[in-house]
DNA sequence: AGCCGTATACTCGTAGCCGGATATACGCCA
DNA sequence: TGGCGTATATCCGGCTACGAGTATACGGCT
């Protein structure tokens, strides 16, 4: 993958998107994705709206057409898309609906990290999410159902994002059930190294049986599936 | 929230859940990590590691313990955790479970953006990531099946993973057989937009009937539901 | 004894991101 | 008519991220 993206950043796609209706100067494009609820769906803010539509410039994707003053108010620059633009544009909206790209959600990251804490406090923990999530799942279908008159069209972002947190959710009410019922398997074993803080035999992250200062080695050695990544960005 | 987080990173996470097991320098934390398959779910590079444990340093949350040199290599710093370092991390732990917080995964982005494709392309793009999500699925599912031995507390991140991917490949495949059997409800307008490059009578992103000029006001103005931020990080 | 490949351990420079500051204009109310 | 709150429009400085580079040591082979 040679080069990658020019500017890689899911504002500057937003930008794109918005110049191809029509040009704009930088602070129209942000009133207009706001009131088409992008804010939902991309991060933006001021400063980064800046820079990426100045980095679109240089990289002649956008040009400035024009430098309008309207009233008497500030000069303001008003950009149009280029045809290399449109092509960009194209081209990185394929790759993005096409190929999933490995992302790293803060969840699945204190996940990997949940057996520092003790198995009753995750437990605890792990209600209250479920608690948060039916939560927020219900304001985001109240806030969908209020947008009649909307063609879905416009709305699948939203859609998927309810469909995501619903899996979310099932999947951590069915951890909870089990670590409730007690079905999960290694309860006793985690306890026990929170009360002794050593671990027991037959238990750890890695394979039993290892040197003090052994590299611990989940994967066992020659296993190597090394892909799973695709680039990320 | 006043402050938020001194050192705001997943990175600092797993390096803190590192040193709680022993202290260690900087290196040996990274093979360490490695070595527990934390780059799966935590984004690991050296240029981010030394910036990270230098801020957490900073702040009290980990001390240098001993400038050792072992051999004649290279000096090295070995760094422990501290009181205040084992409470962050706890606490830190509690919210990441318990709340859920907004991030901005790029398919979601695509997704708002979807109208600029024709949907023909869209669909057929849209094939493509079934494609490659049954496949990435396959993929995990066979990396996960060869950890054995491995206790599954150890490898919830993974499960967890693949529960999110397989959630995403339902829905995504519902679309298309929307698309494919034309129940979608949007397809005849979006196509007219695509030919004619205008928009049709009752169709658009905004409720029908605006000027050319009039903010298009997705929500309908008064329905502010203004909350669902939640502070990303 | 010399050489090279690999592991160890860290450093640096560039580039991007973001919050908040800045500066002007407009409109409304007293 | 003066003042203040809000909308318009942009810029800047600091912090963070990250890949690529550096430098040393070890070990095995010839």
């Amino acid at each position: 993958m040679p080069g990658r993206r020019a500017v890689a950043n899911p504002l500057a796609l937003a930008v794109l998107v918005t110049l191809s209706e029509r040009p704009m100067h930088p602070y129209e494009m942000a009133t207009t994705m706001r009131s088409y609820g992008k804010e939902r769906s991309i991060k933006l803010n001021y400063g980064s709206l800046y820079t990426v539509v100045g980095n679109l410039a240089k990289h002649g994707l956008i040009a400035a057409a024009a430098a309008s003053r309207e009233g008497r108010r500030p000069e303001r620059t008003v950009y149009e898309i280029t045809d290399a633009g449109r092509a960009e544009l194209e081209e990185w909206m394929a790759e993005l609906i096409a190929v999933p790209v490995k992302e790293y959600p803060q969840f699945e990251a204190a996940l990997s990290e949940l057996p520092v804490l003790s198995p009753g406090r995750a437990l605890e923990l792990l209600k209250d999410r479920v608690a948060a999530l039916e939560q927020a799942i219900a304001d985001s279908r109240a806030e969908l159902a209020g947008l009649t008159g909307v063609p879905r069209l416009f709305l699948l972002e939203a859609e998927y994002h309810i469909a995501m947190r619903e899996a979310e959710l099932g999947w951590v009410r069915g951890l909870v059930a089990e670590f409730e019922d007690r079905t999960f398997p290694d309860l006793d074993g985690w306890q026990y190294v929170h009360d002794r803080h050593e671990w027991p035999p037959q238990f750890g992250p890695g394979p039993e049986g290892r040197e003090p200062g052994d590299p611990i080695g989940y994967p066992p050695p020659g296993t190597g599936t090394g892909r799973e990544d695709g680039g990320s960005n």
